[in-house]
DNA sequence: CATGAATGAGCCTTCATTCAT
DNA sequence: AATGAATGAAGGCTCATTCAT
């Protein structure tokens, strides 16, 4: 029928509307002290008809955990950069990753604990967006390595030291931690300098190490 | 009365007893999905008396996390280390806080989620262990970087950053992440060369940036 | 929509189902030692389905109260009797208070102990029984006053003394006092006789007090 | 043994010191909501202790009303006044009732509950209390009846009036009508002319009715 | 006699989920 | 497809009472 994709057009927005809802709430109390009939008024819904669209509870961090990873579109970030200047490709995305963690605080503070729990949720999680961030950034850094620009570290740990930083410092920045909060806009260039040019400084009897 | 320390030490000894049973429980099962009979099955005492030792089921969090900082001689961990070799320091101080994170991997995963939610443990957790590991952290990078061994970034920052790294990992390794589960023991390699020389190999025809 | 005034009969029918259960069960038990299960039981809905319509077990109390004093419709009481003889309309008021008062034993001595206790509910009890009765019968009083048919004593005070002589012979009765039970239906004409004629005989040496 | 009389005399002091710390606490929160362990530390002594003086914590009000009914010297009260003038008798008996039970008030307010609610607590308040002061103020009414100074009323249910009269001002009292608070102290002179002299004005065309 | 830690039954309340309309 | 009333299991917590010390 023709109605098809007009019916698949409502459900998903329908969809959306429920989600929108559900992160306004977790967002606020977090998954566990949200109820369904909270988010179903915030989401201006019956509480029946989150169960439409929706398995259960846990579904609806699914649901937003996808919904996060498909607007990521960390491919054009990476690729948006011209590769010329190391230094400044890595402060350019660094900062954008940022800005997108801070947009995303609240939900994350909200869902993040969910997945930490939840064995499914915390698989799901893993493969949308660790995984898939974790092959970009290696493909990345695995051809820097190659060209020679970057040492010849192990990749994916290293790969996987960046994440963990950027994961860390929102948790630090839920915590409420004054000197994360503050200095958010001046971490892309201070993470910059560490990872690139690391903390040590040769002593004049030395050589510079490379 | 003669039975006041005893009493104490068998006050403590509950105290303990219930803490223990409540980690067991919050480890396998998080915080909301243990309940308070199980934990007392657990602890092997009964309901009533968890609330003898405990003002709630967050005050059990509460308990666990000051248990936590407690044992954490964190102090000692940074001064046993001869500070000869500023990367050999950085190698051992990294292995041992990822051993105990490894160890303590379970009550995280357990605990985090609820601290993260919850506005009061944040901030208790917040003072009694981010901040107090900071501190140690940035009177050594202060001293190093007074001493001219080290490139003069922004202390605090870099240091939020390191303690970013470790949590962040350790959120990682909760997630399942086989490279980072796998790689555990390599890290503190990995991350010493990250942080102390940096990433940037400099091309030939180029100053070294600082 | 047409299913509005149908919901809402549909929904008054239910709190009245609950509030029979609840009046049937605390006046068997009292407050404090019937359960939201039996009242629920009782009610013949689920203990959830309670808390539909009511905030908390208190509210069954508030609930009672109200509809105790909606179903009261004192003002007819005292303009339906003609107001020609004085001792006649006393006698039949009294009469019919007394009856109310005994087809409401139980339920009075099931909600008055906590009313008496929690404050809030007092301060709704004396707003809408004890204020709203007193004023009519300072009305009443008053005009009597006015008219010259009545001593010109304290009104207010008058009322309450007779408010409490209602409420005091119930207490009486809750005790199970044997005297007051028989004789409740002499009590109206006593009543009568002791407030509008005193007890005292004037001596026939003594002038007629006023 | 020589230190039973001894012995005696220490328990009573408990068992009084038990009985006001009871009575502080019923007083404040109500029975029900009065824990064991907030009454043992308001009288200074360990839960375990109060089971040693009394069966359990309705016990505890069977003391209360003991202790009441056994203070209560009525029968002084009675004798005490001259029985010359009876309007005079009226106020200062009624005078030293109401200055008890405004004495009395908190206390009442917690017990009375209780006493209303559990049948047991109910017959013996009633038995300790109302039947004796109804035993002494029927003789008086009697012996006055008799010597042709009041109305032949029936005795007993014009006794039951007054006693209710108290009772039900009281809890008046208690629900916190101001009318009843503020004119608390006048209340001995309007009951005074109420009972004695009746509301009633005869018309002038009228006889006095008898 | 006094203590107070331990007990565990039982309570009120919440909430995810279902289903008749 | 939407609704929201009804459900009832489950949970955290309190507290009167006991008993070993």
């Amino acid at each position: 029928m023709a109605q098809d994709p007009i019916r698949q057009q409502r459900a998903a927005a329908r969809r959306n509307q429920i989600l929108d809802g559900a992160a306004r709430v977790f967002a606020e109390k977090g998954f566990h002290r949200a109820s369904t009939r909270e988010i179903a008024r915030a989401a201006g819904v019956s509480e029946g008809t989150i169960y439409n669209y929706f398995d259960s509870k846990a579904g609806l961090v699914v649901g937003l955990m996808t919904r996060l990873a498909e607007v990521e579109s960390l491919g054009d970030e990476l690729s948006d950069t011209m590769p010329g200047d190391i230094r400044e490709f890595f402060v350019a995305t660094f900062r954008r990753r940022f800005a997108r963690l801070a947009s995303q605080e609240k939900l994350f503070r909200a869902v993040l604990p969910e997945v930490l729990v939840d064995p499914e949720l915390r698989e799901t999680f893993h493969q949308q967006y660790v995984l898939r961030i974790a092959g970009l950034l290696e493909q990345y850094l695995q051809a820097q390595v190659a060209a020679g620009r970057m040492r010849p570290v192990d990749v994916p740990l290293a790969v996987r030291s960046l994440q963990g930083m950027f994961v860390g410092l929102l948790v630090l920045r839920i915590f409420g931690d004054e000197t994360t909060r503050q200095g958010w806009d001046d971490l892309p260039e201070v993470l910059a300098t560490l990872i690139l040019d690391g903390l040590r400084l040769p002593r004049e009897d030395e050589e510079v190490a490379q």
